[in-house]
DNA sequence: GCGCCAAATGTAAGCGCTTACAATATTTCC
DNA sequence: GGAAATATTGTAAGCGCTTACATTTGGCGC
């Protein structure tokens, strides 16, 4: 037994020996790169990562070999040896739809800039799976985090806390949060649109949104619809609001439950487009007239807002100025800790069609 | 100097000796554990890795240090020495829209059902970003990839040959390819929904395409266009085409451009439901009538064909099916390479509102 | 041609983990 | 009870890379 087992081994000892003299390395190593050229692989490395310090003659020799040899470092080792890995990570709630594609495209442009990486990650609105993803990307060795909203678990906070890494919140501002964010106010924006739908006419309102307990932005958009509410001199019940999750489907079941119920209301702000683009196309299918019968507003002004029939009333919220802030934050916090800085930017109201005067009561 | 550089040296190794005792590292490693736990590194990680080899004491000894310390394995270190990660890798060409996201979606669920994580990247349509994303993800570790289309650069199928990369490519079918394959028959999809557009009274049709030199999709979607046409007995300038980039805003341009030319399509089929949507979006502004002055259809059944006004003549795609096959085909061929098959499912016709008979010719 | 300094290169010690093999403890079976 | 088999644990050699420090080389002034 003992014999045979020798026996393999010498085999693969060969085996291995003739692949190396006689065909290159499935994966070269820097060892390799530096056998070819005929240096030590300190130089190999030099001349990867600072040109600067090697001789141009070494550099061209170098440079060739790893060309001949396809050579490419091996990330995990890399960042076992160098403790950092240009890599960043990104954790949006979710990426079925549009509405964070365009604010990770323009951090990850900007971070490219910068020759670093960024993984993106999804939690499914659930802070349970995101803490998973923020433990998971650290693990592969992300510098530094983008997240989307306060509302996290404790452990999450902890853990970032205690593995020390730079991370800044996005989609939300509020001065209250000791976090570094680069948002928008999602209370003064949500008002702001009440307001607008307030001012047409409107008297009962309904809010269709996520659910509020584990998500910050919904819960301040809705109450910066109850402020405005409560500035027109109505009370809480004027305003109807309806949970559920985000999602075409499910904004359409809502908008049809509201309509359905004993007294409808004549204008629907839904908490994203995604919910509003659902209520439309139900009413479409109900034969309800958008705005004639009922105005629809929506949130986050992703591409669809503008494609839907009529077209829709909703906030415009700065997506790719909130990625590319986001991402000079974060590479100085990468580099210094303490220089991290929230910044709030604008969200700009888009009044288009799905918003109109509220209808004559006829009843 | 010598004797100053050498004070701080000291303090530094002071300072580290007081964090050891003090306080918990800031990632604690293995060894971290294995002192807390009172054993060697290696029965830590039997413990992590195959619990079944360590006696039961030991482990709740040693998960309790684990839970203690908060500790959490280095990827990179992992990787390194296992020689393995349970990562596979998808590139698809955009993440801005939901063209890929439900397949993404499936396959990352399949996947994490067998303890794999899937990092996803995207390559803008650009066979050279994505030999650059493979290179990236193969360094990063990914043991297998799910690719878009069997069109890319040489360099890339070498790099994948060289390294003895699993991988599937989804998207297509295609008898005469030799690559492991999941998806649809596009040409032949295409064809059947350019019949029914015939069968409507359509004789002259337009497609709005991508770029088909890059794009093995959009080349078999249109010559699945012309096949209809051809059995119709038309001739190839009853099918004007256009090239252009996947997107709602280019799907309106090309559209307008389309209607304005001297003898315009009364039919325009359009490569994506994307284009498709911004040509709907185009026809409403322009005052046309869709589907009373022309009919568009488009291609993938995304979500958005369903909420546009009229809701959109669509190919469904088997995204979800796709993806599921893709994670049990990579998997298969992760533990043995020759276990790869192709599979060819299958794409149905959604014949939907913006698909009417041809106008009457007054003219 | 010599000495000095700076530039270029080499040497080798890890980074945090897995795993083959060795060593030790525990059972099993006569 | 003791040997042999088995289960459990430890030892230590890397995995592929970076980088502090040591060594060598080359250029320059005189």
């Amino acid at each position: 037994m003992i014999k045979r087992r020798n026996q393999i081994w010498t085999d693969i000892d060969d085996l291995m020996a003739k692949t190396r003299t006689t065909q290159p390395s499935l994966s070269p190593t820097l060892a390799d790169v530096s056998k070819q050229a005929g240096v030590s692989t300190a130089t190999v490395s030099r001349c990867l990562n600072s040109p600067s310090q090697v001789s141009a003659s070494t550099r061209d020799r170098v440079m060739a070999a790893v060309k001949e040899l396809g050579y490419a470092p091996n990330f995990g080792a890399q960042a076992l040896a160098a403790k950092r890995t240009n890599t960043f990570g990104a954790i949006v709630p979710t990426m079925e739809n549009a509405i964070f594609a365009r604010g990770l495209q323009a951090l990850q442009e900007e971070l490219a800039q910068h020759g670093i990486t960024l993984l993106v990650a999804s939690s499914s609105y659930d802070p349970d799976v995101e803490e998973e993803q923020i433990r998971n990307l650290v693990a592969r060795g992300a510098d530094a985090l983008f997240l989307i909203g306060h509302t996290r678990t404790a452990e999450s906070y902890e853990f970032l806390e205690k593995r020390q890494i730079p991370h800044v919140v996005a989609w939300v501002y509020d001065e209250a949060e000791p976090r570094v964010s680069v948002g928008f106010d999602n209370r003064k924006a949500m008002k702001s649109l009440a307001l607008e739908v307030l001012k047409q006419g409107h008297r009962k309102l309904a809010l269709i949104t996520a659910k509020r307990d584990r998500n910050d932005r919904a819960r301040q958009r809705y109450e910066g619809a109850m402020d405005a509410v409560a500035e027109f001199g109505l009370n809480a019940r004027d305003l109807g609001v309806i949970e559920t999750t985000y999602s075409i489907a499910n904004g359409g079941d809502a908008f049809e439950w509201l309509m359905r119920s004993e007294t409808p209301p004549t204008a629907v702000m839904c908490g994203n487009d995604v919910l509003a683009a659902g209520a439309l196309a139900q009413a479409h299918r109900m034969g309800v007239d958008v705005p004639g019968d009922v105005s629809i507003t929506g949130f986050d002004d992703i591409e669809i807002a503008e494609i839907v029939t009529p077209r829709l009333t909703t906030v415009h919220v700065p997506h790719r100025n909130m990625g590319k802030h986001a991402a000079t934050t974060l590479i100085a916090m990468r580099n210094d800790p303490s220089l991290g800085e929230s910044v709030e930017l604008e969200a700009t109201l888009r009044l288009r069609g799905s918003l109109g005067p509220a209808p004559q009561k006829t009843a």
